[in-house]
DNA sequence: TTCACACCCAAACGTATGTTTGAAACGTAT
DNA sequence: ATACGTTTCAAACATACGTTTGGGTGTGAA
């Protein structure tokens, strides 16, 4: 990150400021200042504010989508057993492990997502679910087949529910490791948290379905 | 509604709209011309707009929590048992059950929960965690002696899980109705999500815990 | 009636934002 | 060396925001 092109500083700075502060809490000359570029930049290179987080996103998902999708394929070559635990830890070794390099990255990834999520308006949301909804219908149909006793419209919803704990959790994790070591007087990692998420998951995931 | 006084009208705009779009995005232009009243009248009657989120908040949470720790009395006068369906039972039939005049008052309610968490700098987290912390510890108590095989730690991750399954549907609903309307062509309500949140939660909830 | 107080209102203030502009600097191929 | 397309820059622009101001309006008590 220390000599890129401007293209990338901005997109490097924008991440972390958009995934601190969210979108409309951050300002093109709070990025701009700090990746120590002009103020015009962001305009001439993206063409709006909108623009530019579209393309954070983009340079997060498209990586994580393609790499997803190849572990599916595998999965499927390898005929290794649709069951909730592999299909789920698929996505939780994908999203902590896409940057090894750096592991504050999968912090920024999930808060990136729950501020996309969590967007009042959801232009985000629609265009997350147009543009990477195909690996996600995939992910959700090996899910089906490792819970063939939840109904497709109940296991929809359950995904939905996993989602919403998974994104939420970590998107405001600074949060809550501040009241976790107040109350337990322990630090607690983003993988540390995804240990524990998973069985929480699979649990709320195959669970029965009443009546 | 219709008539009520200046500060009221304010407090009943402003809830939905925040639910509605967020409070960053929401103005108080937007506000007071909705309701009828002066742009000046924010802050005289409240001090400011940060005022206005909390008074909206307070508004809403103290009688839920009263009614909360009543619902919690009785359990214990009662010698209800503490299982996970019973103490989430009376978190949900009371936020759906508060305002039984106004089905829609449901819907704000947790979205203006999820808003609030969801608020990048947790200003508002921290404030609810304060205000109502006392009650969300008395619950999480109960829980805690509804799943005694899971360790403290480990159940005050899961209710943090929970509460993010919980907000961030009910949050998004308009988004997810969309997309259920389109993938299953079938409409839903909240109600029929919460229906199926209460076995998702507890089936996470009294998961085994590994290792 | 007069006074005091709470409330309301139109207007203005200061500031911050996203965007646009036009000229300067740069790199590269001719 | 020159010309040209690309990129950078300081400055300005238009707009929206939260907040403040000062005068007006109504009401109840003295």
């Amino acid at each position: 990150m220390a000599q890129a092109g401007t293209v990338d500083r901005i997109l490097d700075t924008a991440e972390v400021l958009f995934a601190q502060k969210g979108f409309a809490e951050t300002s093109l000359r709070a990025i701009t200042s700090k990746a120590g570029v002009n103020l015009a930049a962001v305009n001439y290179h993206f063409g709006s504010k909108e623009a530019l987080i579209q393309a954070v996103f983009e340079r997060f998902l498209t990586p994580f989508s393609v790499a997803l999708g190849a572990k599916l394929d595998e999965m499927e070559a390898t005929g290794t057993p649709d069951t909730p635990e592999n299909v789920l830890g698929i996505v939780f070794r994908l999203a902590l492990g896409t940057h090894p390099e750096d592991p504050q990255r999968a912090a920024i990834f999930f808060r990136l997502s729950g501020q996309a999520y969590s967007q009042p308006q959801g232009h985000l949301r629609d265009y997350l679910h147009k543009h990477y909804g195909a690996v996600f219908k995939r992910l959700q149909e090996h899910l089906q087949r490792a819970v063939p006793d939840v109904p497709p419209m109940e296991l929809f919803w359950r995904v939905q529910f996993s989602l919403g704990a998974v994104i939420f959790t970590l998107s405001g994790m600074q949060s809550l490791q501040a009241i976790s070591k107040a109350d337990f007087n322990l630090d607690v990692s983003a993988a540390d948290i995804t240990r524990r998420l998973l069985p929480f998951l699979v649990g709320g995931i195959q669970a029965d379905v009443p009546e």
